[in-house]
DNA sequence: ATTATTGTATTAAGCGCTTAGTACAATAAT
DNA sequence: ATTATTGTACTAAGCGCTTAATACAATAAT
């Protein structure tokens, strides 16, 4: 999984989300230690202290720990990635209906727009 | 319908997103005069070059134009909206499938979550 | 004990976005 | 003919984000 990072929005907030979702898909899985911050910053070809911005917020919510100075570790607390990945699904999930329903689209609609997509897809 | 913006992201890009929309919702009728730039500025609570800039922007995608100085008017090229309305309902949706596909969803269960929010909203 | 690694903090500079203020040209309205 | 409206252009300033460069403290590794 690559750093897919465009210049549209703030940096810090790109590499929150993407290091939310590395967690809760288990690219970095419970309670291992991540990369120094510099390395992850190299990563990304971004600056430390942007990175750095980023682990701290992921810190403040629970996401991460430090252990000054051998690391910095992901939670242990299954239950708190579990409630990530179903706040993130469900607000990526609204925020889609809402959009599409102010292009005036029906819900059946909605469904019948996924569902091509999804066949696209498998092909 | 209100004018919504954030600070995570450019003023003008929001402004082009939201006019866009009102297009391609009919709240601005096609071939319909829309209001001068010093107006919309106010209402949206922004300078008027902000506003500016993102009506030049739609000016390019052929959606807006200028009868200088009878004022800006929508398109009154049916084509060209419905395929604007098309292209933003397929690029949102896409979006949406590739967060929850990276967060681990699998297609059903995509479509179960679309259809269990929907429910909600319909109490 | 010494060295390297780790997280953290600080300062200065540059860049894009936004605002405020002002001005001008074209033309619709009077 | 005069006035008001409209789109447009320009400059200066402020702010947040990002980078670069350094430095320091704590401790794991040697």
């Amino acid at each position: 999984m690559a750093w897919e990072l465009k210049s549209d929005r703030p940096i810090y907030a790109q590499l929150i989300e993407q290091i939310e979702l590395r967690i809760c898909s288990g690219v970095y899985p419970l309670g291992s230690k991540i990369p120094p911050v510099r390395e992850l910053a190299q990563e990304a070809a971004v600056n430390p202290n942007t990175m750095q911005r980023a682990l701290a917020k992921l810190e403040e919510d629970g996401l991460l720990y430090t252990n000054r100075t051998a690391g910095r570790f992901v939670t242990e607390d299954v239950k708190l990635v579990k409630q990530v990945r179903n706040k993130l699904a469900r607000e990526h999930a609204q925020i889609f209906i809402k959009k599409m329903t102010e292009l005036g689209f029906e819900h059946d609609e909605i469904l019948s727009i996924i569902n091509s997509i999804m066949k696209e897809m498998k092909e």
